[in-house]
DNA sequence: GTTAGCACTCGGAAGTGATGAGTGCTAAGG
DNA sequence: CCTTAGCACTCATCACTTCCGAGTGCTAAC
């Protein structure tokens, strides 16, 4: 595929893509002779131009304008053209001074990540919060609310609180219940969400085994607890920032892409999808079939414990992004947020 | 004040404002006597209305443009000439139906509740989670989390769950914070905050008749722990609904008050400073001084427990609000609230 | 294969004039 | 004295034109 393209064309197309992620113009013939020398006439470029545009990764918004970057052109500059650099120590610095602050819980800490990215980047930062199910247990505790509901905290290793209210039959007291929770931090300590599930299946298929009547009702109960995903919501920081970019001055096009961060949900597939990889993750516009965010890519990296990735974060701005920069600042910081939450909280 | 303005005056300041709500054009005085019949002829109302202006109630945008409403106008409106009306059973039934779901945290239904309130206005959502210090003692807990830092969490009797990391000097063993738990747990139940900040100031004067040593390392622990304000969190829900109104096609408007949003501290003073009144709240623009909200109205009300008042929730728009409508619906949204906290969970 | 030259296209800015909504003022009428 | 009809005036908006320049594609020469 990337045969299609020799060298020539590949540094014209670079320079298209690297001008107009600049400039937020389309960029004409004449321009990229004039920023880059190539040792082409202008016309020579506009046979390239042509050919580029033959091809699909470039179009002109009309005839007498030049040409801004596809989707696919975008894709091709980002896999095969674009070397990322090391991140500047001085970003770096910036980085790292931004995230210096104590006593924060999880949460915070995470949402503050997500300030950093944006403020660095100036587009919209975006963390998704642990899946419950990556988590390590630590704590667990059943609180009665009325009758047939219990409400469920659960702490994590990494000491992120979450919380749920579960409907039960089981009638019990708060002291019984305080006996349950006992037994079940005693027991899961420092196992993974995973096992835990694993292991409640398993001594529920020996439950007629079971004499302790309480204990089977903690099994029950837990895994009533454990039933769902928990998790994984998503914190949009910054949003506004993305406001300064040239492309929003479209009114619909920045509605659509609001309603996406109110609802969520999308966003919500696209970093699940992304935590499954490794290392960044670039979606270009509807590289994902999503509507919603055409013309817009997001970066990700996964933040992860000793244990493995937990979550992920990262920027989402128009597809006209600087990569070269925007990437490195994901990368370091997905790493800082590992080692904080892994040192900090241990 | 309001003696300035006699009968007519009104009747015409009423008609201009709420022609105005109705179709967000400037109103001129042929449209005043055209839609509202008066028994006038345009010529007079221009008289009125050149009064009106020279008093501050209305301004023209430019020479031939007819006039819209101050601020100062909308207020007068607001505190005399409206009349708010029972809410429309049919509207009624609309929010009950939005809001009838099982199972949910606190939280989630007081984002479900700011996500009901910009449907049924479509303006934007705003809520305040519960004050900590507006709250009832329900449930504490410490965990251990590195060396010198505690995770507390904190349970109210609604079910709320906040949690917040400590730094402390005492190094304790888990299971000495699991007695402390126990200890705060049997003795503060039931009782508010407030209550509970008292008793350990009095108990920590009679500290040295403290033989306890767990008991004295409780009372410095809980005190750390209450210290500062928690909760007061805003959730801002259905914001992209503001985005069809047309006063925001001005770009630059719309920036400075999703900025407002992000930053949230400015939406935290007004809640706070609603919560101490009684009943709905109505802040007009830069009634506050606060430039970020300029041209945008905020509709408020507290919603309670038994106990008084805990939080705020309303609807934030562009001045050119229709007030006769939302303002019963934040009305019962707060009843609403305030009973399904109540009855639920209890 | 590369380039200079040229005709052509088209969006954007600037200018023009007509339209109409709306005003303020004045003078006549109840 | 309040009310109103009439009138001159203002000004935003819209449709229309013109002009300009950036940029293109094509062709023919190097």
């Amino acid at each position: 595929m990337s045969d299609e393209l020799n060298e020539r064309s590949r540094r014209i197309l670079e320079a298209i893509v690297e001008d107009y992620i600049g400039t937020a113009e389309p960029i004409g013939s004449r321009a990229v002779t004039r920023r880059h020398h190539l040792g082409l006439s202008p016309a020579t470029v506009r046979n390239v131009m042509a050919d580029l545009e033959e091809m699909g990764y470039i179009v002109s918004p009309h005839t007498s304008a030049g040409r801004i970057p596809t989707e696919k052109g975008y894709r091709f500059y980002v896999d095969t053209l674009l070397q990322v650099g090391q991140l500047d120590p001085r970003q770096k610095s910036r980085i790292e001074e931004y995230y210096r602050i104590d006593g924060l819980r999880v949460e915070e800490r995470l949402r503050e990540a997500g300030k950093v990215l944006s403020t660095i980047s100036s587009y919209a930062g975006v963390v998704m919060t642990p899946r419950f199910n990556c988590t390590v247990f630590r704590h667990i505790e059943f609180l009665k609310l009325s009758q047939g509901r219990l409400l469920v905290i659960f702490v994590s290793r990494s000491g992120l609180v979450q919380n749920k209210v579960i409907e039960t039959d089981l009638s019990l007291t708060q002291s019984e219940l305080e006996h349950i929770s006992n037994y079940l931090n005693q027991t899961l300590s420092g196992l993974s969400i995973q096992e835990i599930k694993a292991k409640i299946v398993r001594e529920m298929a020996e439950e007629k085994a079971i004499y302790d009547k309480l204990l089977s009702r903690a099994l029950e109960l837990s895994q009533e607890a454990m039933s769902d995903e928990l998790g994984g919501q998503v914190y949009i920081e910054g949003a506004s920032n993305i406001l300064e970019q040239p492309e929003f001055k479209d009114l619909e096009r920045m509605k659509r892409l609001f309603r996406a961060f109110e609802q969520k949900s999308l966003l919500v597939e696209l970093l699940d999808k992304s935590q499954l990889a490794r290392g960044v993750q670039i979606f270009i516009g509807s590289d994902s079939e999503y509507r919603e965010i055409e013309g817009c890519s997001l970066i990700t990296a996964n933040y992860s414990s000793s244990r493995g990735t937990i979550g992920t974060l990262g920027v989402i701005g128009p597809s006209r992004m600087n990569y070269s920069q925007v990437i490195p600042v994901v990368d370091y910081t997905a790493r800082l947020v590992s080692q904080i939450l892994e040192t900090e909280l241990e």
